[in-house]
DNA sequence: TTGATAATTCAACGTTTGTTGAATATAGTA
DNA sequence: TACTATATTCAACAAACGTTGAATTATCAA
């Protein structure tokens, strides 16, 4: 019989491939990603069906569940697909600061906010549109009560706490609770940002853009910046 | 025939009572408004079924839609109920310390930022727990693209523009840009707060709690008030 | 070309969904 | 009491849901 491939009999997300072909790597395979993609962010995980991925995607509605498995599955692909460039690009940046450095010296606060946001406005300035959906995507993963833990433990939890440890050595003496709640807060106006909900659009006026994260960026830096040397300093 | 109560017969919000009886003030519709908000606010309008809300209000599921009508009635109705008391302790807040003013001077910044969050702190410390799930619910909104225009709109808009008036005299000289972005920064700040999703728990090791709005709430004053002075001064 | 494997579509399944008409129970008035 | 409007439950509907077995097509090495 036919069909016997990506089935996934309990919920497992790697879709146990047999040989040579890699399941999710194909044409459509993609498609089916990106669309997925797109409407997740819009409408979160249960305000979107099979029947409209694959729809959007010109495929047939089993094709998604063959590739990827169960509705989930295709959620945890979906997150994970740009997750980890993501955070190694943020590694190496921070990384990258560090080598600059002279013996004894330590980042600027400047230099260690810069190298946490660079990646993103990379991310946004794609010209792989789907990376501002994946942005929008991560915001609704990260104020999500559900799918916080779940999503962002594995995939970006360690490499904050990198940053959060930079931060430390910048406010030496600065309290951990303070430092968290200051990262939390960061946390918060990068996550608005993302989600690119056209709000400061309309209570701008249209002065300012949601999609303009340029805008967005540039300002941020000093305004993190100084709040976190008047909370930890 | 009976039972040819408050069906909206297309999607109107107010359910046309006809003489005596409010519709949706008994105590098993406040119960209906109660776990609907909960749920909301965890899973999002889509993620929750009628079912899941009468089960948890321990009524008929019939019984949500006669006192509310469609679903996203209710969905409405749970929003609304907890907006216009917000807002208008807001604006009182605001109000009260523009009264306390001498001729000429002007609130300091702190001062505005302190009347902006002190209601949500009100409401989270409230005895009514239902104002946790709500401002969870406020975070989802704030955040959600498809959800924001429609309910913040409405809700919000209005008092969030008084707010930026009385940052503009604060700061004669900023551009309109700088000072909307970085009241979106503080938004941002503010909604990751209420979706409480436990996320600065978990990297404080423990350290830092999601429900501990106190906490969020007395170093959030410092940390924007100085962004706001670094951008805006 | 043949044969095997992967990719894709087709057609259908058992559930669950929001919603509603009718039946019953409750409360209040005359 | 009887009457009336409201509140609540009961039972069921058509539509949409995620998922899957089987059939069909494409791919590619031998």
């Amino acid at each position: 019989m036919a069909g016997s491939g990506a089935r996934s009999n309990t919920s497992s997300k790697g879709a146990g491939k047999k040989g040579t072909g890699k399941r999710g790597t194909g044409e459509k395979s993609e498609r089916i990603l990106d669309v997925a993609e797109e409407l997740f962010a819009l409408h979160g995980y249960d305000g979107v069906t099979m029947r409209q991925i694959s729809t959007g995607a010109k495929v047939d509605v089993a094709l998604a569940n063959y590739h990827f498995g169960k509705k989930l599955d295709l959620f945890y692909a979906v997150f994970n697909r740009r997750a980890e460039s993501l955070s190694n690009t943020r590694r190496e940046l921070l990384r990258e600061n560090e080598k600059k450095l002279k013996k004894g010296q330590t980042q600027t606060l400047e230099q260690i906010i810069e190298a946490f946001l660079l990646p993103l406005k990379f991310a946004q300035e794609s010209r792989d549109p789907g990376w501002k959906n994946y942005m929008a995507l991560l915001a609704y993963v990260m104020t999500s009560p559900v799918w916080n833990e779940q999503l962002m433990k594995e995939n970006f939890d360690k490499r904050v706490g990198e940053f959060i440890e930079a931060l430390k050595k910048v406010f030496p003496k600065a309290k951990d609770e303070e430092i968290h709640w200051c990262y939390h807060y960061m946390s918060g106006a990068l996550a608005l940002t993302f989600a690119q909900t056209g709000r400061i659009d309309r209570l701008s006026g249209g002065k300012c853009l949601s999609s303009d994260f340029d805008a967005a960026y540039t300002r941020m830096i000093p305004f993190v910046a100084a709040g976190f040397r008047e909370v930890c300093g």
